[in-house]
DNA sequence: TTGAAAGCGATACCAG
DNA sequence: CTGGTATCGCTTTCAA
């Protein structure tokens, strides 16, 4: 049984094919009340629906964008596209998700894919825009949007929070808390997006503060895991036992530290504070819980995808630096308040 | 600056769009070795990229497929999407993500939205696919697959773990170390998916150990989140303070269990033993660690893509019980064996 | 080996 | 208010 097209409607309802087009998309003019009435129902008892594709052709436009994700696992990818494609679906446009892997080729890959597939515009997340696809991307000529990522391209708004700054008030909250030995669990030290900035802010808060900062206070990893929260406590440990409060560049880690202590006998918060960083709904669930900077990943997948629409119609096309700030749980040990409060 | 299109390409290196299209299809035939190899020079200086909405009209394939999650964010789905995709993308074919809320009205509208875009087939994630989407299920005439899901309509391949079965080891796995008293911690008992089999297995379990099942020995929720565990805990120790093991329907929900009893004081697992369900990654992070029933999600997510894209092209329509196993970790104390080792 | 031309399903302009 | 028809970009016969 094959699908039926309007030609099989117009037939059917004994009119031509333009005036069901035009009943179809409602144009109000072009066919009387009666007209109408008569084909609507034809339709409605053929099961008959449009077909987009042919639609997209004439109309040069597919309703649809492509999101790129290093891989859609993980709590935070997770809520940025389900914010994006909640966006996408207030201003009709479905969404293509890709895994890019961090893999240059594949990346380069599906954008030619999207490219092909016709999207009008692209959220390109969590990962690097280099200039490595500065080619495909200005062919491609459409909007580009950075979700929490970073680009080397020009002209390219990004939604993203301050790591930078982030960091520095999640190290400041420390130190305002009668914290003055400090230490960093961090991610790579050259990931650009996740990794030097918030090392950075670490940095610039101790600086600020007058306080000690040498590079061992900072013990890094190659991701942003549990485990390697685990290993990074023990290091930190072993050279600084003096530490009373700890860093981390993510809640994740920043569970892999609070385990880790446990297995030590060292009690959080009394002995060593902690903070994490993201504010995933894990945050919540460790024991004790995480004080921790919150950024609030469906939102920022909202305005993304808003953003991409808006930029499509060609409405806007600023960047939006996202508020962070901290969200007080039971992490953090608060002695004597230092300077102003 | 327009997209190039096959006529300029054809133009450009002085040949019939005939000729170009056979040789971007690679036919083999009908263009001599020297055209060929013009027209690819030509291609890659234009920048010319085919327009795959085009040949979708023509060819009548759109190289996609639509998956509908009731929500995109979780770690669950975010696995089984990223299985989906790794699948998809090996078939040659797009993903488009698609979040109904398990609101029947966003459903059906997003079906059609599919059914528009012509999808070549549809996974349906975590949901119950009920009578009421059958006309238009029957319409779209595309393969369909339940990925951890149910469905009422008839033919549709599954893909899922035996949750009865699963909670039925699960609880068994209790009893084999030693305990007697046991209580349940679960979702929705009317939600056909995740709480009515899971319950069912748990009573099975004791009623083949011959151990005692009351109803209050089951603490049900709305849902499945750290919070329903932490209430559920609570209200099983009012009324049953003699328990010595629990079953979880999810590895939050036993996440919630262990830090409630430890806000009251009781130790896991010296106290109470905790077993949990899914095997997320939130079950290497609790303090203790968690043993629990292991679902492999990502691994579910592919092999339902890659069912859906042996059913699309007609070659294997069978479906797919996943085996589960228990996870062994911390938060189960093995006392005496009890029977069968 | 090539090219001309007939569609794929829908839109929109132009006549009537 | 209506219908005929060119067109969107590409594939695929059918002749040459």
């Amino acid at each position: 049984m094959k699908k039926s097209t309007i030609k099989d409607v117009a037939r059917e309802a004994n009119v031509s094919i333009a005036t069901v087009s035009r009943i179809l998309n409602n144009t109000g003019k072009g066919y009387s009340d009666k007209t109408k009435q008569h084909v609507m129902q034809t339709i409605e008892q053929m099961g008959y629906f449009p077909n987009a594709i042919a639609r997209s052709l004439i109309n040069n436009e597919s309703g649809t964008i492509g999101v790129l994700f290093p891989a859609v696992s993980g709590m935070v990818s997770a809520e940025m596209l389900h914010g994006i494609e909640a966006a996408a679906q207030v201003y009709g446009k479905s969404v293509f998700v890709c895994n890019t892997l961090s893999d240059p080729d594949k990346t380069k890959h599906y954008l030619q894919l999207l490219y092909e597939k016709q999207v009008e515009g692209v959220i390109f997340a969590s990962g690097r825009l280099t200039r490595n696809f500065q080619k495909i991307v200005k062919q491609m000529n459409v909007p580009f949007v950075t979700l929490s990522g970073i680009s080397d391209l020009e002209n390219i708004p990004e939604i993203k929070v301050d790591d930078l700054k982030a960091t520095y008030d999640a190290t400041n909250y420390l130190i305002k808390h009668g914290h003055t030995k400090l230490a960093m669990v961090s991610g790579p030290p050259h990931d650009s997006i996740a990794g030097t900035p918030r090392m950075e802010g670490f940095k610039q808060a101790l600086t600020d503060a007058n306080l000690p900062c040498k590079s061992s206070q900072i013990s890094w990893s190659n991701a942003f895991y549990f485990e390697d929260g685990k290993h990074a406590f023990r290091s930190i440990m072993k050279n600084h036992p003096e530490i009373t409060a700890i860093v981390a560049a993510s809640d994740e880690m920043a569970a892999g530290v609070i385990s880790e202590a446990n297995a030590q006998g060292i009690r959080v918060p009394e002995d060593v504070s902690v903070i994490g960083y993201d504010n995933t709904k894990l945050a919540a669930m460790t024991v004790p819980s995480l004080t921790t900077v919150s950024q609030e990943f469906d939102v920022m997948g909202y305005r993304a995808g808003e953003l991409l629409c808006q930029c499509i119609i060609g409405e806007k096309t600023d960047s939006i630096i996202m508020k962070h700030k901290i969200i007080e749980r039971e992490s953090v040990k608060k002695t004597k308040a230092r300077g102003v409060v």
